[in-house]
DNA sequence: CCGTTTCCATAACGAGCATTACGATAACGC
DNA sequence: GCGTTATCGTAATGCTCGTTATGGAAACGG
């Protein structure tokens, strides 16, 4: 949910505008691009060289358009959210507990592996570690993750209260083992994995869910 | 195994020179405070600055007894796997596949929470993603990372061999989740995850651990 | 005690970084 | 069509990066 955490001064310029030069530019493609960089090489890796480059608008454009690199990467992680991590809040709405999980792990090991020049999570390549002027944005990163997780264990102790899991489950502990094994997943794709490897991760992972009172196993 | 991609080129300084003035600081304190600064920001994200600040050496020195950023950084590379990752190769000397596993998630559990100023791992903090310039140090840690799965891969082929795991396992795919799980902890563990939290995960992976024939559960 | 060798510290190097002046250009309201 | 306004491309800003040239200081061999 890193929406809360955004700064949103520069939103309102995506607002049509109604006097001078018009944009030449699609925003939208070009944040499509600067998220592609980012999710290649992370926040400080990419510069902005790299982000003009893939984006075919000079500096100034950019700048304009989003402010500056915090500004921009911020956007992307947004979009990053609500594009591709849209699988997370999909999930939550299954009826069991099993079917979430599996469905967040799966989609994890696909989304993973679904663009070989930038493989892994966004969120996770972006600053695990850095140099401190870069403290701001790892915050965030760290935030969006962990508001995933929220979403997750609030809807396992739904699950919990429901009978789908047993009085013995601890729904904190299960949602970080789901998001810690798709965290774990992600720095693999980045190491090289197909996504065979990683459903089989995932397959692994769910052979331990515990089973709730209404459940028929098998 | 880190050590077969080295470049050694600058290991022979480190034996004592015979003539001419004497090293004045201790290449393995400054290698400990460079591990430590590399731990926390990753390659990249440690400056020059930051390192000759932490190893209390100036710049030449750093140069003269290591070579190069990337060669200092291969150096505490090793020393992290030699140092820290010590527990992957005791663990496979346990007597059960389910021992070696545990150990090595509980063990990743400590390690990545031990020092609350760089948490995580040094191996996974140092590049997920970066410059292009780069490339050759990530490709070091994902072969080094790669090195410890098929160890444990390798130990657990032996534990189905054995009985001590089911026909039906699977042992590079549960080499494989026991990384994920272990680098999935050590992603939470630098966003701030406590001890407790990452041992709670480690259970959760633990509880569906196949079990071999000879095998008593509970 | 001199010559050689190695290390130390200061200070500089060029390159790349994120960011921004600047003047030209284009689209509107009136 | 003229003034206003916003974007355009070019080129420069100051800063930090990794790396190294330079000269003095210290430890050895003979």
């Amino acid at each position: 949910m890193p929406s809360s955490v955004l700064n949103n001064d520069h939103y309102e310029k995506d607002r049509v505008a109604l006097m001078g030069r018009h944009r030449e530019f699609d925003v939208e493609k070009v944040l499509d691009a600067a998220l592609c960089v980012f999710w290649r090489k992370g926040y400080e890796g990419a510069s902005y060289s790299d982000l003009t480059e893939a984006a075919g608008v000079e500096r100034p454009a950019l700048y304009s358009a989003f402010g500056n690199k915090e500004a921009l990467f911020r956007r992307a992680l947004d979009r990053y959210y609500e594009r591709y991590l849209d699988f997370i809040p999909k999930s939550l709405e299954l009826p069991t507990a099993r079917a979430v999980a599996a469905h967040i792990l799966y989609s994890a090991a696909e989304l993973h592996t679904r663009h070989s020049h930038h493989t892994g999570c966004l969120g996770i390549n972006g600053v695990l570690a850095g140099s401190d002027e870069a403290e701001p944005v790892r915050q965030a990163l760290i935030e969006a993750r962990a508001g995933g997780e929220a979403q997750l264990r609030e809807r396992l102790e739904r699950a919990k209260a429901e009978g789908d899991l047993p009085e013995t489950a601890k729904p904190e502990a299960l949602a970080a083992f789901v998001m810690a094994v798709s965290h774990g997943m992600a720095v693999q794709a980045k190491a090289g994995f197909s996504r065979d490897m990683l459903e089989a991760v995932a397959e692994q992972a769910l052979s331990a869910w515990p089973a709730g009172s209404s459940t028929t196993s098998g």
